[in-house]
DNA sequence: TGGTACATGTAACATGTTACATGATTAG
DNA sequence: CTAATCATGTAACATGTTACATGTACCA
């Protein structure tokens, strides 16, 4: 096999221990503090909750889960039905994920490729900007319209929402309405469908 | 040596022709068309001119434009003092980016460790989260105001400013406003220095 | 009994980051 | 002539993405 020979991996696999953790699986380990889960739990719960400000995919989430398996943080249960593998916090786990969150965030990274399209947009063709902005207009509204449809929810629901929760949904909420206040203070040269 | 008996990575560099263009390497692309330029120039520039909503290291940099030039989208020109080696767009480069360009941009991604801390937050001592966010809000004050003063600069040039460098430093303004309004709509429980 | 949704994982590759090595030019 | 800055690049690694392979359980 391929695998099998490539002994390094293993090794730097087990040198995870002393690295810090990423924010990937610091969050991974954050969720499972709600109780044991499986890859495939992780993924979609993940996706739901922190899916809006962070991207994950399964691949990386199984990857993780191995690599956090072999450092000592996580501990693999026996398989279930259908293969289901729950996986459950160590008591290590729970201190690298406390170090995690106490050294404090890293800075943001936006990357917006539209707006290296807005950049170099003086090359496209007469109204193709217009197009652009257009669709990516729409796209931005919808989500806005979900936070926002989300957020009555949570209000609407019996007791009193969690605040943390809530915050995190409120960004969401004040980065699509700057989206959109962004959309609707372009210069006409940029949106006039016939191009400038 | 190790790297000269690597064959496989000249031969997927090789390939890169008729794979789409990255944004970053597009981009490089894009500012090239002011004429030659060396890596450290477009570095330097990348860094001003994109730098706010994208990032690329100079590693990155050397490698698109090795890739580029095998590739055919760029030629390196001859190395003058210190080394310096201009590169140039070619016809294909040009064409690449029109291509490129005109697909129109990916979906942006956002990820802002920030908010994972705030999601965890709960499981902070009291007052550790408001130091955080306390640290970032003046992060972002200072980089709200940056960007009025590179407005308010751009507006007093003489000569109309180009309106599609000013869309992208407006979305920076739009964008920054918006954390700092939602810094300021957090409540007390999440930003109190005594904790909740 | 056959199709769909569930579930796990590897392989291969693309992209991003950090650290290191080397040398040229310029300012003091 | 020496320290700071300019300039290029490789090495090593970390992270992110896409495609592929495999099999299970449920439901019509």
């Amino acid at each position: 096999m391929f695998y099998t020979d490539t002994f390094h991996i293993d090794m730097s696999r087990s040198q995870v221990t002393d690295r810090p953790l990423n924010p990937t699986a610091a969050s991974l380990l954050g969720l499972l503090h709600h109780g044991p889960m499986t890859g495939w739990d992780l993924v979609s719960t993940a996706q739901t909750v922190i899916g809006d400000f962070w991207t994950l995919t399964r691949s990386q989430v199984y990857r993780e889960l191995a690599t956090m398996t072999d450092a000592g943080l996580l501990e693999a249960g026996e398989r279930g039905t259908r293969d289901r593998r729950p996986y459950t916090l160590t008591d290590a786990g729970r201190a690298a994920f406390a170090a995690w969150l106490d050294r404090g965030p890293d800075a943001e990274t936006i990357r917006f490729p539209l707006l290296l399209t807005v950049l170099f947009g003086r090359q496209l063709a007469p109204g193709r900007l217009a197009t652009i902005l257009a669709e990516r207009h729409a796209l931005h509204a919808a989500r806005a319209a979900h936070y926002e449809q989300i957020d009555k929810a949570a209000r609407d629901a019996a007791g009193p929402p969690d605040p943390y929760a809530m915050a995190v949904l409120d960004f969401g909420r004040h980065y699509e309405r700057a989206v959109l206040d962004w959309f609707a203070a372009l210069p006409p040269e940029l949106t006039a469908p016939t191009g400038p």
